[in-house]
DNA sequence: GTTCATGCAAATCGTTTGCACAATG
DNA sequence: CATTGTGCAAACGATTTGCATGAAC
């Protein structure tokens, strides 16, 4: 998050519309194809270098999800994530963030905690309906 | 975790034991490094097909680490990680899994969740003693 | 001897980058 | 008009794969 000046751009600005409208979590690509409509010239590597500046702007973040291709979420406070094991999506989970438990483990181990991250896996609602 | 049939293979069993024997978290490319010198024609392919083996056996994890490669565990009984933001090195974290937390969730949200992965983040010992 | 594992190299996939041109402030 | 953002294509790095040969059973 710097206070690098960025100059406006037509595209990033959409990104972060598309993005904020949305709680899939997209990869780059998705909202790659979402765009592709509206600007026909519009090459990903634009897209991968507005992600980059909106993540340094504090605007959106990355999630790591253990897949060969990132996600990103306009959602940046702290919160957690359930991962579906049939579908793979993502979904934000709506519970308080136990700041408590980054305290309690730097007190019992050497290192200091700033932060943390919990992952939910199970099977989402949508999933468990359709396997019956 | 499948029950398919593998055969024994020198590479294979020297790649657990080089992974039981660390508990730095290793990648592909460091294990190729350290079994190149006893298997001087190892490629890099082998490595990779056999950590996915390894895996389907049971017998080791991959880690996702939020960085652009795997990193690979023996040391497969729950347990949580700790990550430093300076060094990217990955520590084990010794404290009960709390199974409680999954009953909790599921009771409060419409999804199943089966199990779940907390990453805790800070400064490791050795990095905060190289600041000073 | 049939099948699986290996080494090698090429392919793949998501992401990044160099470049010349266009848009922003 | 100086600088940043863009499209394009090439480069990149980690991982995967096709193929002919070698090892396991």
């Amino acid at each position: 998050m710097s206070k690098k000046k960025y100059r406006q751009s037509k595209q990033r600005t959409k990104i972060l519309e598309i993005l904020r409208k949305t709680d899939l979590h997209p990869t780059a690509s998705w909202i790659y194809d979402r765009l592709k409509k509206e600007f026909p010239q519009l090459s990903i590597g634009t897209v991968y270098r507005n992600l980059t500046i909106l993540i340094d702007q504090g605007m959106i973040q990355k999630i790591e999800n253990g897949s060969t291709f990132d996600r990103f979420d306009a959602h940046t406070n702290p919160h957690y994530h359930f991962i579906c094991d049939v579908c793979g999506g993502i979904k934000d989970i709506d519970i308080n963030i136990n700041e408590q438990i980054d305290r309690i483990i730097t007190e019992k181990l050497p290192m200091t905690i700033k932060r943390h991250k919990i992952d939910f896996y199970g099977i989402c609602p949508e999933c468990e309906r359709k396997k019956k």
